[in-house]
DNA sequence: AGCACGCCGACT
DNA sequence: GTCGGCGTGCTC
């Protein structure tokens, strides 16, 4: 009599498959397939394993053998799609299939709660299921947007799509022309709408649902209960949902009748998970539909040097939206306002509080962003030049006036602040620089009957801080706003019609070869929120001042006319002679250790071990400047080449051998890093 | 990753 | 004399 063999991964760190027997029973319903979920001993413990294949024999001695414990039966079994899908994640991020296929399971699944699984599938019995895909109230599109959108919707196989396009350009009706002629066409089509963190709000999703109403929408993000996350899930996976929205996590939910993948504002960095498996959602998402033969469609304003590359190489076809199309929207005039020559006084110029007064006199809401909370980045000590670090970090410790308190913003150390210099004893320690607290005390100052609200991770650590305070700005009793990024994205204000930026060149010298781009999409988001609903006959266009000593740098001159390919070329012919991506392709080897001698001898060793590859370039290893935890030292080493495989062929002979290493360093790969 | 086994320091 | 620290090694 033949034996049934089922191996199975697990989710641990262990880069192969265990084998198990099984052995009927009366009442069971057979032999586990492929891709369905078992429960299996392991060492001491039960766990939830995944079967990859069947057979009838096996190396493991019969001694070792153990048998399945139990087959989830009630879990539809995972296609293979979704299992190709798992094992390129797994190749490319170089971690175990059971480490990433489990874990991206919902918590109740991979626990085993089988009477919460009983329930949701009980739920999704009730369902209905949509069948009749209407899309109603389609608003008209314009020429261009009728051309996108009927160039995606007759695409065949894989195609990418870069929709280039500003705020309020119309990005979104194309979406949801395109995924309503996806679902109307077949009855079981499925769509992927993924949407970074910040923006997937209530008033997205009630915009999908009334658009249409008959169909199951099932919601993936971090935010929602295990129960929901469960429900939308097998909702998602026996394609009772055809509509599938959510954050990046979404991208690795089983859809077996997937027919178009959208990733809105594809350049933006909450595609990329940064910690544990460090995937890009958005690098994914391609993949996914390049496996399944359907198109993709990437929307941006300002898109990833990334996709703006493969356009260049004929992989990807962009479709620009001019903003001019659209009708019914105004679009902000960018003006730079030169700090060598106007003074700068308390962080801000005479022309921005000639402009924030105007507004005032009309009862218009002005908008000042400043990316740096706290009241000033740093005090210093007027005798002896001392400056408030942090000891844990290399980062300077802000003051924060509320509490009289110097806090480091990258470990979260707290101390009050000195009466006197720690160094010399003076009294005379100065405050340096402004921050969104100090701008809102000089703001009050100038302009004491106005109605001001900070919006930054202070001012809205509160639980519904955040909410009340653009509920406030909604119902007009705000007439300034002062905010962080927090202010950039999703939210549209009525009758704001000045965005004032101050301070914003410190990115254009960063040692982040990225904070350019990241800049320019900010000031685009952040310009967005102007004038959008601005619609009164006689209203002048809403104004974006920055305040800039560097009124000539390409940045600037670009962000003038609101076109990001005025400046995108430049930021290309800098990332080509340096060889970074996507010139170039990297992987950051990253080593912690209680002493940072250790974690540097560690990757010294690696750096040793990856000589003999050719094409490889391996930067030292470097201590890292910031620290998360007390008590934990880091250190990085930076490997990178100009071909992929090249790299990736690399790491794979070299990381078993670290693995072998036996060190009490902890370390962990990173591929293709965000910042470096 | 867990979890056990195993071999050296301060405690009832 | 034991309790317990976490280094090392295995899990079908």
């Amino acid at each position: 009599m033949s034996l049934h063999i089922v191996r199975v991964v697990l989710d641990a760190p262990i880069d192969r498959s265990f084998d198990y027997r099984y052995q009927p029973s009366d009442g069971d319903e057979g032999m586990p397939q492929v891709g369905q979920l078992v429960a299996v001993p392991f060492g001491r413990r039960s766990v939830v394993g995944l079967v990859v294949s069947t057979g009838s024999s096996t190396d493991v001695p019969p001694e070792k053998l153990k048998d399945i414990a139990h087959c989830y039966h009630n879990i539809p079994s995972f296609d293979k799609a979704w299992l190709d899908l798992c094992r390129f994640a797994a190749s490319y991020y170089h971690r175990a299939l059971g480490e990433v296929a489990l874990n991206v399971l919902p918590k109740i699944i991979r626990q085993n709660k089988q009477k919460s699984i009983e329930k949701a599938l009980g739920a999704l019995d009730r369902m209905p299921k949509g069948k009749t895909a209407i899309s109603v109230g389609k608003p008209v599109l314009n020429a261009s947007q009728q051309q996108a959108a009927n160039t995606i919707i007759n695409a065949t196989g894989f195609s990418a799509f870069l929709l280039y396009g500003v705020t309020g350009s119309g990005k979104t009706e194309v979406y949801l022309r395109a995924v309503a002629e996806k679902l109307s066409r077949s009855p079981d089509a499925q769509v992927l709408l993924m949407v970074p963190e910040i923006n997937l709000t209530p008033q997205l999703e009630e915009r999908v649902h009334s658009r249409f109403p008959e169909e199951n929408i099932a919601l993936l993000h971090s935010g929602l209960s295990e129960g929901q996350r469960l429900r939308n899930w097998l909702a998602a996976m026996t394609g009772t949902a055809r509509i599938i929205l959510g954050t990046r996590l979404s991208v690795m939910v089983p859809a077996p009748n997937l027919s178009l993948i959208v990733v809105d504002e594809e350049h933006d960095p909450s595609y990329k998970q940064q910690e544990g498996l460090r995937y890009s959602a958005r690098d994914l998402a391609v993949w996914r539909a390049n496996y399944l033969k359907i198109p993709i469609v990437l929307g941006s304003a300002t898109p990833s040097l990334e996709s703006w590359r493969h356009v260049q190489m004929g992989r990807y076809q962009q479709m620009e939206l001019p903003e001019r199309a659209m009708e019914n929207v105004s679009h902000p005039e960018v003006s730079l306002i030169d700090t060598s020559s106007e003074p700068v006084v308390d962080g801000l110029t005479q022309p921005l509080v000639a402009a924030i007064q105007k507004r005032l006199g009309k009862n218009e809401i002005s908008l000042l962003f400043l990316n740096r909370r706290g009241f000033a980045p740093v005090i210093s000590c007027n005798a002896c030049g001392w400056m408030s670090t942090c000891h844990r970090c290399s980062a300077y410790m802000v003051y924060h006036k509320t509490g009289r308190l110097l806090r480091c913003h990258h470990c979260g150390l707290a101390r009050i602040i000195p009466k006197c210099c720690p160094d010399c004893g003076n009294l005379d320690l100065q405050a340096l620089g402004q921050g969104t607290q100090r701008i809102e005390e000089n703001i009050r100052h100038l302009f004491p009957e106005a109605r001001v609200q900070r919006i930054d991770a202070d001012s809205t650590s509160r639980k519904g801080a955040l909410q009340q305070a653009f509920d406030s700005i909604y119902r007009g009793e705000t007439d300034i706003v002062i905010g962080t990024q927090m202010i950039a994205k999703g939210h549209d204000f009525q009758n704001l019609t000045l965005v004032g930026v101050l301070d914003p060149d410190t990115a254009l010298f960063s040692h982040d070869y990225r904070a350019g781009e990241r800049l320019f999409a900010q000031l685009m988001q952040v310009a967005g929120r102007a004038g959008r609903n601005a619609m009164k006959a006689d209203a002048n266009p809403a104004q974006v001042m920055i305040q800039t000593r560097y009124p000539k740098h390409p940045l600037y001159q670009a962000m003038c006319q609101r076109r990001y390919d005025a400046y995108i070329h430049e930021l290309m012919e800098e990332r080509k002679m340096a060889g970074f991506p996507p010139f170039g392709y990297q992987a950051l080897l990253m080593a912690e250790a209680k002493d940072i001698n250790k974690a540097m001898a560690f990757l010294q060793v690696a750096k040793s071990l990856l000589a003999k590859h050719h094409g490889i370039t391996v930067s030292d290893a470097i201590p890292m400047a910031v620290m998360r935890v007390a008590n934990v030292e880091r250190a990085q080493l930076l490997v990178e080449s100009v071909s992929r495989p090249l790299l990736q062929s690399a790491l794979s002979d070299w990381l078993p051998q670290l693995k072998a290493q036996k060190t009490q360093v902890r370390w962990s790969i990173e591929i293709d890093p965000l910042s470096i």
